[in-house]
DNA sequence: TACTATACTGACCGACCGGTCGGTCAGTTG
DNA sequence: CAACTGACCGACCGGTCGGTCAGTATAGTA
C-alpha cells in the first residue's frame, strides 16, 4: 500500500498519548495529571496508557526523553555558520530564545523539572540536558573571546548566566511583567533578544573608559 | 503570668502548620501534597487544620500572601542610603539575590506560581508582587540614568530584567550548573552578584568606544 | 480453518484524596 | 456551679487515584 502513511513505529496510539501527556504535564504538572485525563486527552482508554507505557512514571519521562532529544536537534542546526563573534553570538541567542518558545510545553516541563523539586522524576535528565547547553555556549563564547572579539577580562561563564537567564526570563515572566509600562519589548522576542545583546556588549556605565 | 510567651496571636497550631505547608507545597507543589501529610509534618491532625483554614485553597493561599508580605518587608529595608549609583544598584542586587536564597522555599513557591500553569491558586497575587519589586528596580536604575550614571541610550527595563533573571537563575538553576567545571562562582552569591554588575557595567565587548 | 501475538477495553481493586461529622476537653464567663 | 466557646481529634463520607485483569477485536501466519 502506498499511502501517505509510510511507516507507524508502534501503534496509532503512542503518539497522541505522548503529546497529550506532554501538554497535560507542563500545563499542570505531574502530581495535578491523572492517567485517566491523559487517556481521556489522547481519545484512547486509561488501560491502554498502561498497556503501553506501564507506569505513570514511565511515561513522564519518555515524555522527557522526548522532549531533550527534540531540543538538542533543534540547537545542532544554529552550530553552522562562520560570521563574526557578535553576530553569532546574537543567532545563537536569538535561536535559543525562539527554541524555548517555539515548544513552550517542554521548556515549561523542563523548568519544572530543574527546580529544587526533591522528588526528582527526570532531574538528573534535565540537569544533563541544560548543563550541555550551557557549556556549548561558554564554548561559544570563550572563542570569541580567544579571537579578540571579548574583552579579556570577562568570564565566559558569567556571560554565558547572563544571556540564557535573560531568555529563560523572558519565557516564564515575561507574562507577569508584561502588563508594565516600563517595559516596550514584552511581545517582540526577537527585539528582546537584540536588546540584551546589545546592553551586555556595550555595558550600561556611562563613561566610556574607566581605566 | 510573665512567661516568655509574650503572646501568642490565634492559636499554638497555625504557625506549624503554616510553615509544614510552606515546606511541602514549596518541596512538591500544590497538587503533590495532602493536607493529612501538613498535619504530621506539624504534628496536628488533619481535622485541626481543616478547622483553621477550611479547605486546602484556602490554606495555600495564606502561605502565599505570607511569603508576599515578608518579602516585601526584607525589600524595604534596602531602600535606604544615599551612596552613588554604582554601589547603590551593587547593594540592591545583591540584597535581592540574598533575600531570594534567604527564604528559597517561598521564592521557589512564587516562581512555580508565576509559570504558565494555567490553574492559577495564587497566580495573580505572585504577579503583583513580581511586578512590584520589578517597578521599584527599574526606578533605581532610571534615576541613576537620569543622574548621569547611566549611559542615555540604555533601556532601564531592560536592564533591570537582567539582573532580576540573573537573580533567579542563579537561585534555581545554579544546582544544575554548580558541577560543570567551566564555573567557579556557584557556591558564592556575593562573588556572582558582584560580577553579574561588574559585566554589565563594564560590558564585554573589546573595543572601548566604537561611536 | 485454527493458532498466536498484539492493541485495546470495561470492570474492578485497594489506597488515598479533600472534606465533614459527632464528640472531647481546657479555659472563660456569669 | 452551669453555660458556653474554640481548639482539637478519630472516624467516616463520596469520589478519584494508580494499577490490574479477564476478555474481545484484529491482523498475520501456517
Amino acid at each position: 500500500m502506498d499511502n501517505s502513511t509510510i511507516q507507524q513505529p508502534v501503534s496509532s496510539a503512542v503518539e497522541p498519548i505522548l503529546a497529550a501527556a506532554e501538554k497535560l504535564f507542563s500545563e499542570h504538572g505531574f502530581a495535578a495529571v491523572s492517567m485517566r485525563e491523559i487517556g481521556i486527552e489522547a481519545r484512547v482508554s486509561k488501560a491502554n496508557v498502561f498497556h503501553h507505557f506501564g507506569t505513570k512514571d514511565k511515561l513522564y519521562k519518555t515524555v522527557i526523553q522526548r522532549i531533550i532529544r527534540a531540543s538538542t536537534e533543534l540547537l545542532d542546526e544554529l552550530d553552522n555558520g562562520e560570521d563574526n563573534f557578535h553576530s553569532r553570538l546574537l543567532r545563537f541567542n536569538n535561536g535559543h530564545l525562539n527554541n524555548i518558545l517555539k515548544n513552550s510545553q517542554g521548556a515549561c516541563l523542563l523548568i519544572q523539572e530543574s527546580m529544587a523539586l526533591r522528588s526528582g522524576h527526570g532531574q538528573q535528565m534535565a540537569a544533563e540536558l541544560l548543563g550541555n547547553q550551557f557549556n556549548r555556549l561558554v564554548k561559544l563564547i570563550s572563542m570569541g573571546q580567544k579571537a579578540g572579539d571579548l574583552r579579556a577580562d570577562a568570564d565566559p561563564a558569567m556571560v554565558a548566566c547572563l544571556l540564557v537567564s535573560a531568555n529563560l526570563f523572558f519565557f516564564d515572566a515575561m507574562p507577569v511583567i508584561a502588563h508594565l509600562d516600563s517595559v516596550n519589548f514584552a511581545d517582540d522576542p526577537d527585539k528582546y533578544s537584540a536588546g540584551v545583546i546589545d546592553t551586555l556588549f556595550k555595558g550600561i556605565s556611562a563613561q566610556e573608559s574607566e581605566q
